[in-house]
DNA sequence: CTAGGGTTAATC
DNA sequence: GATTAACCCTAG
């Protein structure tokens, strides 16, 4: 398949609100460009996505942010105000919950302020890579250090909802990134042909102004032809895509914001007509070769979203037991009271329209990502993005495979407070649900695995 | 997802 | 080098 409407394909899955062990499948099919920083992006901004939905904010969501923040760097994108706030909350509340967890141990405390606020912030600063070190995070800083010593400043640290916090900056900073890296390509195509239906009746060509794309899709625009000059970009998009493309992006884009004001125009060359070609012969070769996946996907999520509606409107009681047994996982939107709504709930089945791309599914069963991680996810096949490392601190561009044949997690001890947690829940749990030891005490095991905690057990009883 | 064997790395 | 804890791999 062409690699740049394997693209298009992958950047519009990412908006859509699909199963993440789904939506793996789906995106390891796809062939991948390793250079595509913008791709990366979405799909690390999916990565926070999902790991707020689940209401973790960890040490590996602060990474995110820093791997972002290097992507953005170099291309030049000017960090944003929200980034670093959002960045300072996690940092905050990844070493106050090392507090929370046990206030008259403040061992692990002093770890996490050397672990976060010396070693990762203070190196960011040494390497000069200071765009998310703000003034605010370093005064952060120095009331974090100060809370080891100066007992007032420990318990008005204490009294704060640092994880409340955290979630609502990084809601804010998902809507800002979501915002700055634009609609992908199939939307503004989906949009283009609506405007075009609307204006003309019948959908014809539609002509599309580069400067929208210069400013949003600069890269969509470098995937149909580096020659092809910026200002005279003339494609008839529908027919590269085929009538299943269209109609993809056609239905993403009943959902989209009507927000962005761009304007379209198309101008003919040669050099598009020969791209126009290419694009068709691999939208063919992909309708050969493969089975769409996305049309049964959607349903599938339609039919699921329909079902809880019901189920919620009949009962609401009976939602936490849904909850419970995994089926959907309630929204931390709620619980840090950012706006939401229920009218999916309420709304009639048969007339229940598809989610917003941009807001999380609630059949989306995010709590399955072992690892904590769209992007560690992603990493699991051999086509998956292998970006360079950009400045000083290393962005690991090797998959999951590559990354354990070449090396190891590094060894993280146990804390008596982990070793205490595990006791306590085989004790209520049983032996054997790692699982559900896992899930149900993630703020304490952190960084572990279901596997960690099987063999630390194992080590505890011999 | 879990169990169990294997490997690695830290410590003595 | 032996021991051990932490981590990895894989069959079922």
């Amino acid at each position: 398949m062409d690699i740049d409407v394997a693209r298009w394909i992958q950047e519009f899955l990412l908006q859509q609100p699909i199963e993440d062990r789904t939506m793996k499948t789906l995106l390891d099919i796809l062939p991948y460009d390793n250079d595509d920083y913008r791709l990366m992006k979405r799909i690390l901004l999916r990565s926070i996505s999902s790991e707020i939905s689940k209401g973790s904010v960890s040490e590996k969501t602060l990474e995110t942010l820093e791997i972002i923040e290097e992507y953005d760097y170099q291309r030049g994108i000017v960090v944003l105000d929200s980034m670093r706030e959002a960045y300072c909350a996690v940092a905050v509340h990844c070493t106050v919950m090392c507090l929370k967890e046990n206030p008259y141990d403040f061992r692990n405390y002093f770890d996490a302020v050397i672990r976060i606020w010396r070693y990762r912030i203070s190196d960011m600063e040494i390497c000069e890579r200071v765009g998310l070190v703000s003034e605010r995070l370093k005064d952060t800083r120095d009331v974090i250090e100060e809370a080891l010593w100066n007992v007032d400043v420990r318990n008005d640290v204490l009294t704060r909802d640092t994880w409340n916090d955290a979630l609502i900056s990084l809601k804010v900073y998902l809507a800002d990134a979501t915002e700055e890296i634009g609609p992908s390509f199939l939307e503004i195509v989906a949009k283009t042909e609506i405007a075009a239906k609307t204006m003309n009746g019948k959908g014809k060509e539609v002509h599309i102004s580069a400067k929208n794309l210069q400013a949003d899709q600069t890269e969509e625009r470098e995937a149909f032809s580096s020659d092809v000059p910026r200002e005279n970009f003339d494609v008839n998009i529908g027919d590269h895509l085929g009538h299943k493309g269209r109609d993809m992006a056609m239905d993403s884009c009943m959902e989209i914001p009507r927000a962005t004001n761009h304007e379209y125009a198309i101008i003919a060359t040669p050099e598009v007509r020969k791209v126009q070609e290419a694009l068709k012969l691999s939208t063919l070769d992909l309708q050969a070769v493969v089975k769409d996946p996305l049309p049964d996907a959607l349903h599938l999520a339609a039919t699921i979203s329909a079902s809880m509606a019901r189920e919620e409107t009949n009962n609401s009681v009976e939602n936490q037991n849904v909850v419970d047994k995994g089926a959907c996982v309630p929204s931390v939107d709620e619980g840090v009271k950012v706006v939401d709504t229920d009218e999916a709930n309420t709304r009639n089945p048969s007339t229940v329209s598809r989610p917003s791309l941009m807001v999380r599914n609630c059949t989306a069963r995010t709590y399955e990502w072992d690892n904590d991680s769209i992007e560690s996810s992603y990493e699991g096949s051999p086509n998956r993005p292998h970006l360079p490392t950009p400045r000083k601190r290393v962005v690991s561009p090797l998959s999951k495979q590559e990354i354990r044949k070449n090396s190891r997690r590094k060894i993280k001890k146990w804390s008596s407070a982990e070793e205490q947690t595990l006791r306590e829940a085989v004790k209520e749990c049983g032996r054997g649900n790692w699982k559900l030891i896992l899930d149900r005490y993630r703020e304490t095991f952190e960084e572990r695995t279901v596997v960690d905690l099987k063999d630390k057990w194992r080590n505890m009883t011999r």
